[in-house]
DNA sequence: TCATAATGAGTGATTACTTACTTTTATTTT
DNA sequence: AAAATAAAAGTAAGTAATCACTCATTATGA
């Protein structure tokens, strides 16, 4: 990974969170990173590749911060540690999260489901719990990690966490 | 509002919602709507302008459904008239909605905050449960309204049920 | 007859991407 | 170690296609 590619990435990440996918042109990450326009397809073949590649390292650092849940072994402590998710993503990440919030709802470019691995934890977890249907306790979860990490990234977080509690509350936490 | 004006409203909001704001071309609306792309400038002035016809189109139908909301007397009974609110849009509205929500991951372009009017429905419900931080309580419905109105409108409605009788039974619906 | 609706052929700017070329870094041969 | 060669990194100036938007002209309905 040379520096003008790593500046390449930064650069677009910034801006497809910032401005979306659609309305960032090769142009102006050129222009933000320092580099000539052509360099961009020298590396990454075309605007999906790159925003391909960002997507793919992002989501191995996120893969990164999944693990210190699953080494839990009580599955309370597993749903508490999946519940504050939202709260402990850093900063620098941020970008890469709006990213794939956006892209949700454009029907047609990259899908990318980063919620899989936090599924199976909580399916796991409400199996161990012994909840009557774990597969729709865990979807329920899951949208509200959706709602929580929204209002989160976009810079709503103030009442994040009294929800944040009352969940807890429900299972026992 | 000539038939031709309103064909340029559907397909352009169809458009809008399916592929995004920057990746609908005023030609692509034009042809889908079947008129000439010179019509879309005489009657919206820009593409900015169509998108807030579009937009304000789409509010006046939701106020209209949340009047219904704001008729009930006792506070449980709105609360629990708003928390069924994403399963009672019509699918016609879906649309509207996507792109709204689509809309909020952008930071540029327009902005319409629709959850205003629910915003003062759920403080003036839970002030009248005697709630200690009913700001606080509305914001955190919110919330879950919005987890839930993006699961139904992303097509994974099934676990939303099960969200919503927890909630309603946290506020003793 | 007069205003509005509607068209179709333009406009320059911007789009993603390519090409021909130079510069830098790494590898191999003397 | 020096020279030669190859491979990769990087650039500047293109390309055709598409972008939002304009304008002159025609059709239509009151």
């Amino acid at each position: 990974m040379t520096e003008k590619k790593e500046q390449i990435l930064d650069a677009a990440l910034k801006l497809f969170a910032e401005q979306g996918y659609a309305s960032t042109s090769t142009a102006k990450i050129a222009k933000a990173a320092g580099v000539s326009e052509g360099l961009i397809f020298r590396h990454f073949e075309n605007k999906e590749g790159l925003l391909r590649a960002i997507m793919n390292h992002g989501k191995a650092q996120i893969d990164q911060l999944y693990k210190q849940a699953s080494t839990f072994s009580n599955p309370k402590d597993v749903l508490a540690s999946i519940l504050s998710f939202p709260f402990l993503i850093p900063k620098d990440q941020h970008p890469y999260w709006k990213l794939s919030y956006s892209l949700k709802w454009q029907s047609d470019i990259y899908l990318n489901d980063m919620s899989e691995p936090i599924r199976t934890l909580l399916i796991d977890a409400f199996t161990k719990l012994a909840y009557q249907n774990p597969e729709a306790e865990a979807e329920a979860v899951l949208l509200i990690l959706d709602g929580i990490a929204t209002a989160v990234l976009l810079k709503k977080p103030e009442h994040s966490v009294s929800i944040l509690k009352a969940i807890m509350q429900k299972y026992g936490i």
